[in-house]
DNA sequence: CTAATATACAAAGGCAATCTATGTTGTCAA
DNA sequence: TTGACAACATAGATTGCCTTTGTATATTAG
């Protein structure tokens, strides 16, 4: 499924902001959740995701924490209320980015 | 509407396909239509138009001639056989990108 | 008739988000 | 104890597009 990895761009930020809406996760668990509820559109790694994970955090859309546990100890996430804000206007405008495209794609009528 | 450049990245090419799979055009005549029918969505410049139309001939999806009329003489695109079989499928891809990005992206149901 | 604006094409150079690749540490099952 | 997996991390390369600049012609305004 990787026709097209361009298509991704742009859309790691504003998915991550979109799960953390929900409740607070780890970046491992992000990669799993992501690659499973997309159908295999979406195939994360590591690589694209903790960088993005670190830049949102300077920026002040997340915070995060060290939860201990069974198992190895994990970092989550959490929205601020910026981060909350941003989560809900970017995550419309790209479902209306997506319907413009679309459109712009719709099946040419036949003859 | 610049909100996300990014989000355009891997979308000229099948645009342009798509858009060529109705009929012949010409670069500048792209750039407007892409514009309008998008509401604003796309802002599409000549940098961004024409080294993908110079790629897409060199990669053999569409050739190009030039025609005279009234006003300055303009170099038309046609699809290759190969370009339509692909413009098909790289726009039905596409759409079922957007379809499970938008899913993603479902706001989050009230509490 | 001249200036300003729009049409039309072209290409060099740079940016920035992402991917590739690699590394580390810790846990658990066989 | 060895392999596999979980979990996090980062350096470096890639690449498509944007910005900028350039050219030339056509059209409209004044």
């Amino acid at each position: 499924m990787s026709e097209n990895k361009e298509l991704m761009r742009g859309t790691v930020e504003v998915v991550i902001l979109r799960l953390l809406s929900e409740h607070d996760l780890y970046g491992y668990e992000m990669i799993k959740l992501v690659n499973e509820r997309s159908n295999g559109y979406f195939e994360w790694r590591e690589g694209s995701l903790y960088p993005c994970l670190h830049k949102l955090e300077g920026d002040g859309m997340v915070r995060s924490y060290m939860r201990e546990g069974p198992g190895k100890a994990r970092r989550y996430y959490t929205l601020t209320e910026e981060g909350r804000k941003v989560a809900v206007e970017r995550a419309t405008f790209t479902r209306e980015f997506c319907a413009a495209l679309s459109l712009l794609l719709q099946p040419v009528p036949e003859a």
